[in-house]
DNA sequence: ATGATATATTTAGCTTGCTAAGTAAATTCG
DNA sequence: CGAATTTACTTAGCAAGCTAAATATATCAT
């Protein structure tokens, strides 16, 4: 019985997560990002020149992940790296306008995800939500 | 104030959903199994010899996606594939010994990962925030 | 100072996941 | 019956994400 509800927990996780991903890869389509560069980027808007190890802490994925994104990102023009003056082993990574102007469309993006995923749930049951998914979060760690 | 609610189950929701893919992955390496392998195999469980576009529908992912995993379960010799007697463009997907095995240790790992996940959350909030998810995947579709 | 170790990033190679375009078989319709 | 359409799958090519191993620079200890 307990199983029966944590194991629906699971796939509902799942199958949630895999489809916001899918939603969330449609709308950024539009304005040529992929799925997690939003991420990166969102790091970058709150603080630009950082290292790609802050980059990857705080994104919580392996280096080389970092390596390929910023590579894709700055071949498109949103994103430069430079190499730190101090450190000849840090790249630093700053936003160029291009990337600066994504701000905006991005966090409407988003809000419009959200506005969709949680309609129709109450202000309580939202921070009851979030009270739990927090809990969540803490397990995991 | 709802709209920093919001944000934050979004940021939430990303972040434990990939360090669930994380733990898993780290899991199931050790069954030789990549993350989402897990999901097609369990399907197989529950009824063998579906095609590939059925598994398609299940696991909600594109066709071109299952050709790929399938190939990859199939040269590890965890399930194998036969062309439909009626209608040659269809494959049908059958588990071998090796790949009904899985089903014990997989079910183990999933059940290790929940028990993890929704520690110290008591059977009353796991109804909720099942209803929750719910609710937010019925937005979705 | 120099040899060993630690740190930051890159490269190679893999799977999941996607889209766009291709192939092959089945079905539909004139 | 035969041409057009639909259906099932594959191929090619891309990015995210991983691990293992390589490279290059810094730091530490002798």
């Amino acid at each position: 019985m307990e199983t029966k509800v944590d194991c629906e927990i699971r796939e509902l996780f799942d199958k949630l997560s895999a489809r916001m991903r899918r939603d969330y890869s449609e709308s950024l389509r539009e304005l040529n990002l992929h799925v997690g560069q939003d991420n990166l980027l969102y790091r970058l808007w709150s603080g630009d020149g950082i290292t790609q190890m802050q980059l990857s802490e705080h994104l919580h994925c392996e280096p080389p992940t970092i390596t390929n994104m910023v590579k894709s990102l700055e071949q498109n023009g949103f994103i430069y790296r430079k190499r730190d003056e101090k450190d000849a082993r840090v790249m630093r990574i700053f936003l160029t306008d291009k990337g600066k102007e994504l701000e905006e469309p991005i966090r409407s993006i988003w809000q419009k995800h959200q506005e969709k995923l949680l309609e129709s749930i109450s202000t309580e049951e939202r921070l009851l939500l979030r009270r739990l998914m927090k809990q969540m979060e803490s397990n995991l760690f």
